[in-house]
RNA sequence: GGUCCGUUCGUCUAGGGGUUAGGACACGUCCCUUUCACGGAUGAAACACGGGUUCGAUUCCCGUACGGACUACCA
């Protein structure tokens, strides 16, 4: 029997999660639930400089929202407390040391003003710099000093990072579960820092040792992570560890032109990458969220689902559970995917139409009597993207028309259509019953006694009613507005066109 | 610059040695609706380029171009 599935998500608590952060969440969880598995909130917090308030809460808020919430880790707890890797910091030492007293990471002491000017000394002569078998000799370590200056320096207070010892030559492969085969040669891999000068671990080492303790068996992360996965094989070969298998997720590109989505395009387009909004702590600028704009969880989750994947059907609308059962890591294409808002928009629209009408109501029109409300969210579902939009076309309908559209007027204003709407200005007061269907008759029957024809007069009807010369059915509008607000529009739209 | 990854309609993608290269969003037209929206139908729209392998390549291989990621004591 295979070990049981195990797998996380790994965010660092630098600001907002981003969209694309959010899609690897999800794969996460959907790999996790199709196979009965586990997932593993964990916090990557190892850069104190980087730590922001607040962006742990909002990474677990927003993962609350969208219902994709870990099995074990941050919030939930687990045999592996704790999942904030700032609070591990004494572990990593103990594996960094073991690495050291295996030969395979050794002590440096350059600082990092002699590496910057290392490495402008080599751009200068068109080159980039490596820290690797070639130049460590030349540079200050325990590699390049005598054991009792090593020991003396430390002993100083000196402060020191530990670098991993890359072999000089040796092909590094593994298969990825989305791109297949990859190799590097060592010749390409600097012999990164292991642990900081501050007795941080770095991503590299605190992740390997933590996905392997805590037994991850697949690392889904984002292409960004290609190359280094390299070096953490060369990690795992280190401490005599099993990689887990990888699949390193396509990017989520810019709508517009090519690159990585980011913040800024975001604005630009006017559309959040956020799940929830956002105000940063430093400067308080506010960033959109998509549950703020009116995205609904289930479609952001399926929009995203298919941001890089496919079930290889002709299926679109996915519920959760579908996704579930449906995914799988080979499905997983390898190009980045356009975050595309008109998709988004479609999503949600499809969403939107399935909400329960009765708590749409409650929740966006709660200053209105129930039945009416409802009647709106009927009358409105079709034509919104986003449920707010209900409160809008409600203030819209309920206003009285501020100007009448000309195009309209200009059309049909004509002898016939005035004496129509005179004619029902005369007769809808003695509607008896003022209802949708009983009104459409009454004024066909009017229409027809005065000798008129019914398509001459109805639109005019709508502008004199509505002010637009397109909206929702008018004779169920007209039940709404009520019979004496629509013979109040009526009149007044009369009087209007009458001085022209 | 170097390393790695990628490239099918405008976008998300299916497909895969022989197909009318399929679907969805967006767009156009028509139908439904005395309007609009929804819905339905339909149209326009793609295999980056060059070599090779092959009877045959969009599909396999190699180059080129283009794009991207990475190249920190950041993740």
């Amino acid at each position: 029997m295979s070990k049981k599935l195990r797998v996380r998500f790994a965010p660092s608590p630098t600001g907002a999660l981003h969209i694309g952060g959010v899609r690897t969440a999800l794969y996460n969880y959907l790999l996790a639930h199709k196979l009965g598995g586990t997932f593993i909130l964990r916090i990557e917090d190892t850069d104190q400089t980087r730590f922001v308030e607040g962006a742990e809460n909002y990474i677990l808020d927003a993962l609350k929202w969208l219902g994709i919430m870990p099995d074990e880790g941050i919030g939930v707890g687990g045999p592996h407390e704790p999942y904030r890797q700032s609070e591990r910091k004494e572990l990593y030492k103990v594996y960094a040391d073991e690495l050291i007293n295996s030969g395979k990471a050794y002590y440096a002491f350059d600082t990092s003003e002699e590496l910057d000017a290392m490495r402008a000394i080599y751009e200068s002569k068109g080159s980039a710099f490596q820290y690797n078998a070639l130049t460590r000799v030349k540079l200050k370590n325990s590699l390049s000093m005598s054991e009792q200056e090593v020991q003396d320096i430390i002993a100083s207070g000196t402060p020191y990072v530990i670098r991993l010892k890359v072999p000089a030559k040796a092909e590094i492969r593994f298969q990825d579960s989305i791109r297949d085969w990859v190799h590097v040669h060592t010749s390409s891999i600097d012999d990164k820092v292991l642990m900081k000068s501050d007795g941080m671990p770095t991503y590299h080492l605190a992740n390997v040792v933590d996905d392997h303790i805590m037994e991850i068996t697949h690392v889904i992360r984002g292409e960004e992570w290609l190359p280094s996965a390299p070096l953490h094989i060369l990690l795992y070969q280190a401490f005599g560890w099993q990689p887990p298998q990888f699949a390193h997720l396509p990017l989520l590109l810019k709508p517009e032109g090519n690159g990585k989505l980011s913040k800024r395009d975001a604005d630009l387009g006017g559309f959040p990458v956020f799940p929830l909004e956002w105000k940063d702590p430093q400067t308080g600028v506010i960033s959109k969220g998509f549950k703020q704009e009116g995205y609904l969880p289930a479609a952001m989750i399926n929009f995203l689902a298919f941001l890089g994947w496919n079930p290889g059907t002709e299926q679109e609308l996915f519920s959760i559970d579908e996704l579930i059962s449906a995914f799988s890591l080979e499905r997983i294409n390898k190009a980045g995917a356009k975050f595309d808002v008109n998709k988004a928009k479609w999503f949600n629209e499809q969403y939107l139409k399935l909400q329960d009408v009765t708590s749409l109501a409650a929740q966006y029109l709660p200053d209105l009597p129930k039945k009416e409300a409802e009647s709106f969210v009927h009358l409105f579902l079709d034509r919104i993207t986003f449920p707010q939009e209900l409160g809008e076309k409600v203030k819209e309908f309920t206003e009285l028309p501020s100007a009448y559209e000309e195009e309209v007027v200009q059309n049909k204003w004509n002898e016939e259509s005035q004496k129509g709407l005179q004619v029902l200005n005369d007769t809808l007061p003695f509607v008896e019953l003022w209802e949708a269907d009983a009104i459409k008759s009454f004024i066909q029957v009017k229409l027809e006694e005065a000798g008129i024809k019914m398509g001459k007069v109805m639109q005019m009807l709508r502008v004199a009613l509505s002010g637009n010369g397109a909206g929702p059915d008018l004779m169920i509008s007209m039940e709404l507005w009520g019979k004496e607000q629509v013979l109040l529009r009526l009149n007044k739209a009369i009087e209007t066109f009458g001085k022209r």
